[in-house]
DNA sequence: GCCGTTTTCGGCCCGACTGTTTTCAGTCG
């Protein structure tokens, strides 16, 4: 609806209003037509009204909007797909539909090739072999869907990055913003910003980077750069004494700085990346500290930008203080050797050790899971009995845990004998199988298993994998509600490609009065540094030490199940 | 079209870079 209202000439703020909305709903990490579902008021997202409320409902029930189908008639669908075309907006498509007639992409490709795009007024040379190229990339590119990047899969380009700014004598700082450093489990493109000694810039360093395929732009203060992976980087560069105020600017999310940069203006104050203003004088930009304060407002962490409402937390002294690695004591979720794990029991339990953990739960899988050489009774119960002496053997160095990942089955039983369960000190149980469910169904199924009147952790409560598979239709919201009615755990797997639950669920727990577990679902020993992803996921989720299960000491942990 | 610590009207973040122009519009983040 922007994109066409915007070939129209429409007013620019209301176009303006459209994308906000549609940013708020992507950044919501929740279905709005679920909740349309449940009758909720769509208008208590930030930037829906009343009318883009209808207008949400009306897609929700019928699949379609009139008023887009009616906008897509009056607008022809050349133009459209003109403005999908890096470097060309509304205003620059419809010069050349109009200039030129072409209505397709082809159409648009021949034009350029015969060298009439240059004799448009307005256009030049540059601009028609930017267009061939992005045309012949387009092309090449079928397929492909250009999907965001796993945050675990660009932390190592981001530190090489970062230590080539460094190493540059005229930077003072340099770090990550965007949503890599708001710990997004994926991200679209890396933000940085280097803090350079007044005058300098580091621009020209930053771009002789060895795994650079393309400068896209580049000038004195700021560049952006593809790598070779097709990863988009750009850096800002700054003098030291705005560092604060272009960290912040540039870590986002767009609507948190943009409801920052709002309040400001109210205050009669101005915000951009060099600083916070009033009038001429600027009273604030050296640290983010500084910059909130000027503002009347606490530090926020980084994973709580999201205008999730932690901006009003921090007016009221409501912000929460985050769960960080540190508070972790045990781990919950972990495989050995004897089912689809690397590790055997003792290298767990070496590991956890390792890690100054005080426990760990082993939690391999059970016997319906072929592909995993899942365990019947019979080896569950020799397991316990070889942990047992193991826990001997460590006297009290550690406590391993008896545990396993016992499957949900189809029918939402467990697979495993309540004899067994009942030997066990917490058990985490997961859907591993018939992911195509219906909704209620599945629903249904999860609530049952955790219904047991066990210790209960729900694996990997959605099932989705990063970029590969879409969560199982689950209304986890009625999952949430049975483990809070239940006292069950729900788990926040840190899987980089699983982090499920995710952020907005874990919030949604919290809320309700849901315990979480952060575990890593490890199955090698390298695999215990994915607890870093988890705590990631959870602080992103508002937690607290204090809704995560595994920041306490033992025996509490295990009296903290309902 | 949204929104409110100047609240139901009258505003709407702010700056960098590019390509084209010869002072700036368009695009992007």
């Amino acid at each position: 609806m922007a994109g066409l209202r915007e070939v129209q000439g429409a007013n620019k703020c209301r176009v303006r209003a459209y994308r906000n909305a549609a940013r708020s709903i992507d950044n919501l990490g929740r279905s709005v037509a679920e909740m349309a579902e449940r009758g909720e008021d769509l208008s208590a997202i930030p930037g829906i009204g009343k009318e883009l409320a209808r207008k949400a409902v009306e897609i929700s029930a019928t699949g379609s909007l009139a008023d887009l189908t009616r906008l897509r008639r009056q607008v022809p669908r050349a133009v459209t797909e003109l403005m999908d075309l890096p470097g060309l907006g509304p205003n620059k498509a419809r010069q050349l539909h109009e200039a030129l007639g072409v209505a397709t992409r082809s159409e648009l490709a021949e034009a350029a090739q015969a060298g009439r795009i240059r004799r448009v007024p307005g256009f030049g040379p540059k601009t028609e072999e930017r267009i061939l190229a992005e045309l012949a990339a387009r092309r090449s590119d079928k397929g492909s869907n250009r999907s965001r990047f796993r945050h675990a899969d660009v932390e190592q380009v981001v530190e090489g990055l970062l230590a080539h700014v460094r190493r540059d004598r005229g930077v003072v700082r340099a770090e990550a913003a965007g949503s890599f450093r708001r710990g997004k489990e994926t991200v679209g493109d890396i933000d940085m910003v280097a803090a350079c000694r007044p005058g300098y810039s580091v621009i020209d360093h930053f771009v002789s980077f060895g795994g650079i395929s393309r400068v896209v732009s580049k000038g004195p203060t700021r560049a952006t750069v593809v790598m070779r992976s097709g990863l988009q980087v750009d850096l800002r560069s700054v003098d030291k004494d705005s560092w604060g105020a272009a960290l912040h600017y540039f870590t986002g999310s767009r609507a948190h700085t943009l409801k920052i940069r709002l309040m400001a203006q109210r205050a009669g104050l101005k915000v951009n990346e060099y600083g916070v203003y009033d009038g001429d004088r600027k009273i604030a930009g050296e640290t983010e500290e500084d910059v909130n304060a000027a503002l009347g407002l606490p530090y926020i962490e980084p994973e709580l930008r999201e205008d999730r409402g932690e901006v009003e937390a921090g007016l009221d002294g409501r912000l929460p203080e985050l769960v960080t690695e540190g508070d972790i004591r045990g781990n919950l979720h972990t495989h050995t050797v004897a089912t689809d794990g690397r590790m055997t029991l003792r290298q767990v339990a070496d590991g956890a050790m390792a890690r100054g953990y005080e426990y760990i739960a082993v939690t391999d899988h059970t016997q319906s899971l072929r592909i995993t050489n899942g365990q019947d009774p019979a080896r569950v119960l020799a397991q316990f009995a070889e942990i047992d002496r193991l826990n001997d053997e460590l006297e009290g160095r550690l406590r391993v845990l008896k545990s396993a990942e016992v499957d949900i089955l189809l029918d939402g039983s467990l697979d495993l004998p309540d004899g067994v369960l009942r030997e066990m000190d917490v058990v985490v149980c997961s859907v591993h199988s018939h992911f195509k469910l219906p909704r209620k169904h599945q629903t249904e199924r999860i609530i049952r298993a955790i219904s047991k009147p066990c210790p209960i952790i729900l694996g990997h409560g959605t099932g989705r994998k990063i970029n590969v598979r879409e969560p199982y239709d689950v209304d986890i919201e009625a999952v949430i509600d049975a483990a809070a009615r239940l006292g069950r755990v729900l788990e926040v797997n840190g899987q980089p490609e699983r982090l499920d639950i995710n952020d907005v669920y874990a919030k949604m727990a919290k809320e309700a009065g849901v315990k979480l577990s952060v575990s890593t679902d490890a199955h090698r020993l390298s695999e215990f540094d994915f607890m870093r992803h988890g705590v990631m996921q959870a602080r992103r989720g508002w937690l607290e030490a204090r809704d995560v299960i595994n920041t306490l000491p033992l025996e509490e942990m295990l009296a903290s199940f309902g």
